[in-house]
Parts: structure tokens; sequence; C-alpha cells
DNA sequence: CGTCTATTTGAATGTACTCAAAAGCGGTGG
DNA sequence: CCACCGCTTTTGAGTACATTCAAATAGACG
């Protein structure tokens, strides 16, 4: 079986810190590869979240589910980004989010405790991590002033943008659930968008 | 003039690091104090963010207008919070985000220019402010799944819980652009809960 | 091919908004 | 101290956006 390609990773970091050959060997050599089949779980609703995952190809989505059993998805993960639990990340709490594969997945992991470790022999990761954290954070501040001032519609038209490679692979009651509609108004709304 | 009282944000930032002595006092030592009377601007949409606040006492809110002139608020910042436009301050682009005092407010500013020479010189810094962002993702996440799960009624049971010190202190047209309703809609809601 | 899930459609309902107007409230100047 | 001004809050009627429930249709996959 051949070796997961883990340049992508390595590009993926490079955007925000440079790393020297020791410094990215040391770190591919504690990735740990996984293979996740579609629709299957990397985290369930209060298990303890103990990796961050860097998305190979594939697509991972993260969501709760609310009190009437609907998904609220969080947010999707295709290609060449991120994914965990942030707050039993960090907290080692049961976790709140669902975590699945939507699509037959290769993830590459990183332990907490490898994270924690990475952080005090290479502080630059520290800083990779603190400035994808913050573009996160941006992010979602944003989205939760499109949910305050958007219409459906609008909140679409975004989602698209967000996700270029997602908007026409997805069934839309995936993106219903991102948007925060039924499935039922989101056909009805795209019948009367065009 | 008396000199602000500094050890609140010492006590603050013990919560995740241990500071010694030099360290303490090297930190104190780049924070500017600003007095800033009710209603005055921070940031206005548009300028450019070039430092991180915190509130000694007093309270600040940030928040976008929305293309009908609507004010959307993303979140307020009681005493012994921290505020900025995140976006502005990393990018060092035109802000998003209006930072207004909505009661005389004294401040202390950590120079976005300071807090990078800091993560270079005391490092634990760069772990303080990688900490206290993760929390925010987490709370901004938060809010983004109650945005679209939750009703109005229960938004705002979740803002009296996240705000304690507020609810009963702001105007209520505040609190309504917060929890995402109109002003006449959240005084219809108040009458209804009891 | 059959089963299961996703999507579409429609009717009735509910939640929140718009617009307009009245009432309350706080600060300021006479 | 009171009167006035501006801003916030309340109230009501009509409307728009989105949901619920039910049923029909279409697609995906073994």
């Amino acid at each position: 079986m051949p070796d997961i390609d883990k340049s992508l990773i390595i590009k993926n970091i490079s955007k925000h810190i440079t790393l020297d050959n020791n410094e990215e060997k040391h770190f591919l050599s504690i990735l740990k590869p996984q293979k996740i089949k579609k629709k299957a779980f990397l985290l369930k609703e209060g298990d303890i979240c103990r990796a961050t995952a860097f998305v190979i190809n594939g697509c991972m989505k993260s969501f709760t589910v609310d009190k009437n059993g609907f998904e609220r998805v969080l947010n999707f993960a295709p290609v060449d980004w991120w994914t965990a639990d942030m707050f039993s990340l960090i907290s080692q709490r049961a976790a709140i989010l669902n975590i699945q594969a939507i699509a037959d997945t290769q993830l590459l992991l990183l332990s907490k405790q490898d994270q924690e470790a990475l952080y005090f022999q290479i502080p630059k990761f520290e800083r990779f991590f603190r400035i994808i954290i913050e573009k996160s954070l941006v992010a979602h501040q944003m989205r939760v002033l499109d949910g305050l001032s958007l219409t459906a519609e609008q909140r679409y038209i975004k989602f698209c943008e967000k996700y270029p490679q997602l908007w026409n692979q997805l069934p839309q009651k995936e993106i219903a659930s991102y948007i925060g509609v039924t499935p039922e108004f989101f056909s009805k709304m795209k019948r009367n968008m065009d």
C-alpha cells in the first residue's frame, strides 16, 4: 500500500511558517495517517477529541444534533483544511461536535500530546496554529454576523463562495443544514433563485 | 491623576501563563492606558486596527452596520475582556467592525507592533494569546450553532448567561441587535416571557 | 429490481419583520 | 424645577420569510 502524500500538509504549513529539513522530517514523523470511509465518524458527541486532523483527500463535516434531532453543520473540511472539536481538544472534556466523513477520506492526525510537545520543540508551530486559529475565528465572526443580518438566500450565496468545490457536490440537505434552513425550504428557495 | 489599576490585567494573564517579575514589569511597560467616553469609538469600520484592547472598567461593544443601516452586535467587552477587530489586526486592512464604548471606559492598549515583539521576547505570550483566541473561537462556534437552531427567546437566555453583568444594564435595542431581532420584536418577546 | 434516502410540492401555521403611531424616559437649557 | 427634545420602548395591523406535516417523485445503491 502506497504511502499517503504528505507534500500537501507541508505546503499548507509553509503558507505561514518556514521549516528547515529537520523540522519538516520531525513533523512528518509524528503524523498518523488515517483512512476513513464515507459516513464513518472521526469523533462523536461525548467523545474526547485527542487529535487535530488535516484532510489530504475526501471531505469531512462537523455538526451537532439539536433537540429536535436535526443536524446543524458547523463546517465542512474539504481537502487542505484542518478539523477538530476545539472545545474538546483544549479542555479534554466531552465533545460537542460530531465529525463525520462525507466521502472516503484520508487524514493526517496530529495528537494533542504531540501537538503540545511540538510547541516546545519547535515554537514556530505555536505561531502556525495561532495564525490558523485567528483566521478561523475571523471566519466564524463573519458567519455570526451573516446569521444576524442575511436572509437564507444570501447565506447560501456566501456558502457557495466559501466552498466553491462543494456547492454542487453535496446533498442539498447538508447545505440546508449549514445555512440553517429546512431541506424543504431550501428546495423551494433554489427554485426561485436561478 | 492616579494611575490606572493594572493588577486586573496581570490576573487575567495569570489564568493561562505564569510571569516572573521582570516579564510582568516589561509587559506593563508597553501597555498604553486610554480613557474613552461613552459613545466614543475606539475603531471605526474602514480604519486599520493597530492594537488589542483590554477593558479595565466600563464596557465596549463591537458591531457592523448592515445594508439596511441596522447595527449588528458581534460582542460586548465588559470588564476583564479583550477586544479588537481580529481581521484588521492580523491583515492590517480596513476594519469590518466598529468598536465603541457603551459607558465611560478605561482601556489598556497593546499595539500590534509590541504584541509581535512580545511573542519573540517572551514566547509565553504567544501561548497566552493562542489560548484566549482558541476560547474565543469556541465561543463563536457555539454562537453560530445557536443561531442555526435556537429561537430568539432561547438566544436571549444564552445572552443573559454569557453576560450576567449586562443583561439588565443595557438598552434593549443593543440586546436585540446582539441576538439578531428587531427592537420591536424583542419588546414583544419579553412581554410574553416571564 | 426493490428499498432507502433525498428532493419536490402544497397547504396550513408560526416566527419575526415592516411601518406607523403613541407612550415613556433621560438629559439639557431656560 | 420644569418643559422640551431626542431617543428608546411599546403596541398594533399587515406582511414576509421560513417551518411543519403530509404526500408524491426522483435518485442512489446494493
